[in-house]
DNA sequence: CAGCATCCCCCGGGATACTG
DNA sequence: CAGTATCCCGGGGGATGCTG
C-alpha cells in the first residue's frame, strides 16, 4: 500500500498510472515528445480544450515531474512546455498504446456498431 | 477525429488510452498477464473494491476485447478471467509504467511532503 | 462465490468571462 | 497569448444489501 498526496494506492502501477490518467495527459506527453510546444499549440492539439482544463493538466504534469515550463517575459507572453527526463521515460509506454490503437481501432469500431 | 461508442477522440492515442483509463483497469490487466484469475482474487488485488465497480471494469475490458471470461456452471459458481491476445499486446506498456513508478516513487513522494 | 439492484457523492472536466 | 476566477454538470466510482 502506497500513499501519495493524501491518497492510497494498492501498488506502484496503480500510483504511476494515476499520474497520467487525466483526460489529456497522455496526448500532451506524446506530443511534447516531438519537441517544445507552446500553450496555444497544445490547445489546438487537444481540440480546443478550455484554458482552465489544459492548465490544470499541465500544472499537474509539472508537479509530478513529467514536464517543465518556461516563461518568457515578453509581450505578448510566451510560454513553452518541454518533457523532462522523467517524462521522456514514460513516452515509450504511450507509443505502445498508440500503436495498439492504430492496429485495433477499425476492428473494435466495427464490432461496436 | 475518431468516433467510438458515441464519443469523439482527437487521435488514436486519445481513443486507446480511454479504453484503459478506468480506475482499476491497468492493475487488472497487469495481474491477468501473470495468468488466469478468479473474481475474488481480483477483488483482493484491487484492495476490496465493491463487486459493482469491479464488474463494471471487467465488463468494459471484455467488451473492448482485452479480456475473456469463462463461467463454470458449478456450485458455488466459478468465473475465470484471462487476457486475450489483444489484451496481452498492451501489457508491455503497463510494465513500462510500473517500472517508471518503481524508479521514481520515492523521489516524487519526498518532493511532495 | 459471483453478481445483480439501489442509492449517493464527489470531483474531473467543461463553458464563459475577465485580466496583464 | 497565457492565465486566472466562477459556476456547473455528468457520471465514474463507491457503499450496502439481496439473490441463486
Amino acid at each position: 500500500m502506497l500513499s501519495y498526496k493524501g491518497k492510497e494506492y494498492v501498488c506502484h502501477l496503480d500510483w504511476g498510472f494515476e499520474l497520467i490518467r487525466g483526460k489529456w495527459k497522455a496526448v500532451i506527453l506524446c506530443h511534447l515528445s516531438e519537441g517544445t510546444k507552446r500553450f496555444l499549440e497544445l490547445q489546438r492539439i487537444t481540440g480546443s480544450v478550455s484554458q482552465k482544463v489544459l492548465n490544470e493538466q499541465l500544472k499537474q504534469l509539472e508537479e509530478d515531474g513529467f514536464i517543465s515550463k518556461t516563461v518568457y517575459p515578453e509581450v505578448p507572453p510566451r510560454v513553452e512546455y518541454n518533457l523532462t527526463e522523467k517524462g521522456n521515460e514514460i513516452v515509450p509506454a504511450l507509443k505502445i498504446i498508440e500503436n495498439w490503437s492504430l492496429k485495433h481501432f477499425s476492428t473494435l469500431k466495427k464490432g461496436s456498431e
